[in-house]
RNA sequence: GGAGGGGUUCCCGAGUCUGGUCAAAGGGGGCAGACUGUAAAUCUGUUGGCUACGCCUUCGGAGGUUCAAAUCCUCCCCCCUCCA
């Protein structure tokens, strides 16, 4: 039971209330009756990055100890749109592209949950029947002063900035939700705890015993301020390639280090804390620790031997040579292959440089490319190029590189297969 | 319904009274360079487009005045605040 709890609260914001939580174990434990752990998402349809997989994982723990996982899409609310953290709406979803975005979510997912153990259900299937008085007498149950709590709200209120009065239903439809699905466990992140707390109060208002809320801090992205999201472009994607995933990781902060050793993998407190402790009176270069916990990560989406090549990858392009060109490199350094189309050459088969980096895609215009041309940041088969003005000579191939990280290897395809190409767009 | 204040480049925000010197200050963010541990901090450069010391497009939208408009005039759209 303790063991139970351990892994229950590790890296946990609030469990709300704990006693509530450790009620609820032992009657599971004396029944064999499972937990049923509410969790519930927005269809939106992005990527999955990081940043999602904190509360997932904590899914997965539920999991673990055996306990029943309820996979909520809120293909209803999305309609509305949770005002919670952002201030533009949504545009509302159609069914289709809910299923639609609920499936490749899924996809994503399973690498971490067993989703064959996994129960979904849409809270249309309850929420689309209810009816102006059912609402009512939802709605009774909170009072605006209540609603006012919720620092969102009342934040925007004391600004004098609007707040739909839909938007009060959100939480009151969340809330709801629970009540459909007789939870035990509600689980989100922390900025969803009014909503959470919603639930509890309707699931007494309807004689349930109330859900436990479990919050999970939210994940600060590379840049370290901000809250991971695709918009602020600081992510890391469970999808990014091994090398480019390893790469962020070793971006981040120190300081983000052990949050995220706690929140994305599934290394020991206790160990975590000697890591700490190591670092802290310097047995242990950060470096290494952030080393460690890169390989760990990609390890966990990319399996061991792709978090070893990324790892070792790693070591010779930016600890040893720090060139990407460097004779062989190339089982390391696996630059994307981009073909120039040969009309795009000059007649006598050379290029200008400024026009080759967009055609690439290294650069949006050629202006930005003639300016990282100046500045220094372009090489050509590990030679510095800052001339704006150089024509390149493509011949076999040759690297391109932009920049630390951006590298593609060009080539030029003959005038005949790209004569096919230009056939085939127009047919 | 009444009164007032606004919409400027990725974001914030000067510039508008007193048209040209405005591709538009400053800050943030981004990108690049130096330094490093692809860390942080710091410093520097850069941040509409165009084979480019010139040209083109951009200050909510559409017109107009003028040699010249982000700036002046007309109409329209949108946002906000206060009062009711």
């Amino acid at each position: 039971m303790a063991e139970q709890i351990k892994l229950i609260k590790r890296g946990t914001a609030e469990v709300i209330p704990e006693a509530e939580l450790v009620k609820k174990l032992e009657r599971c434990a004396s029944t064999g009756k499972p937990l049923r752990i509410k969790f519930g998402i927005d269809p939106t349809g992005s990527e999955i990055h990081l940043g999602h997989t904190v509360p997932i994982r904590k899914l997965r723990h539920f999991q673990e100890l055996g306990h029943e996982i309820v996979f909520l899409i809120g293909d209803f609310t999305a309609q509305i749109g949770d005002p919670t953290g952002r201030s533009e709406s949504r545009p509302p979803l159609t069914k289709e592209q809910c299923l639609e975005n609920a499936r490749t979510y899924f996809d994503q997912v399973s690498v971490i949950l067993d989703m064959s153990k996994v129960e979904i259900v849409y809270n249309s299937t309850w929420l689309e029947s209810l009816n102006f008085s059912d609402v009512i007498k939802l709605a009774a149950n909170f009072t605006v002063a209540r609603m006012l709590e919720r620092e969102d709200f009342s934040k925007r209120y004391s600004e004098g900035r609007a707040i739909g009065l839909h938007e009060f239903l959100y939480p009151m439809m969340q809330g709801y939700d629970s009540v459909a699905l007789n939870a035990d466990v509600e689980i989100g992140a922390t900025e969803q705890t009014f909503n959470l707390l919603a639930g509890r109060q309707l699931q007494q208002a309807y004689g349930q015993e109330p859900q436990v809320v479990i919050t999970l801090p939210i994940l600060v992205g590379l840049d370290g301020t901000q809250k991971m999201s695709k918009s602020a472009g600081n992510y890391i994607g469970i999808t990014d390639a091994p090398e480019d995933m390893y790469g962020k990781i070793m971006s981040i902060s120190d300081k983000l280090m052990i949050d995220y050793y706690e929140l994305l993998t599934d290394i020991g407190e206790a160990e975590i804390e000697e890591i700490k402790q190591s670092i802290a009176n310097g047995r242990l270069h950060p470096r290494d620790a952030k080393m460690r916990l890169a390989h760990e990560i990609v390890c966990i989406y990319h399996g061991r031997e792709a978090a070893d090549w990324a790892q070792e990858r790693f070591r010779y392009i930016f600890q040893q040579g720090r060139s990407a060109m460097a004779a062989g490199a190339e089982a390391l350094v696996k630059p994307e292959e981009i073909t120039i189309p040969s009309e795009e050459l000059n007649p006598d088969g050379t290029i200008w440089i400024c026009k080759l980096m967009t055609l690439a895609g290294l650069t949006a215009s050629n202006t930005e490319a003639r300016r990282l041309v100046e500045q220094n940041a372009v090489s050509v088969n590990g030679e510095k190029i800052n001339d704006p003005k150089s024509v390149l000579k493509i011949g076999e191939s040759l690297m391109l590189q932009v920049g630390k990280r951006k590298y593609v290897r060009i080539s030029a395809s003959t005038p005949a297969a790209s004569e096919l190409a230009k056939r085939g767009r127009e047919l």
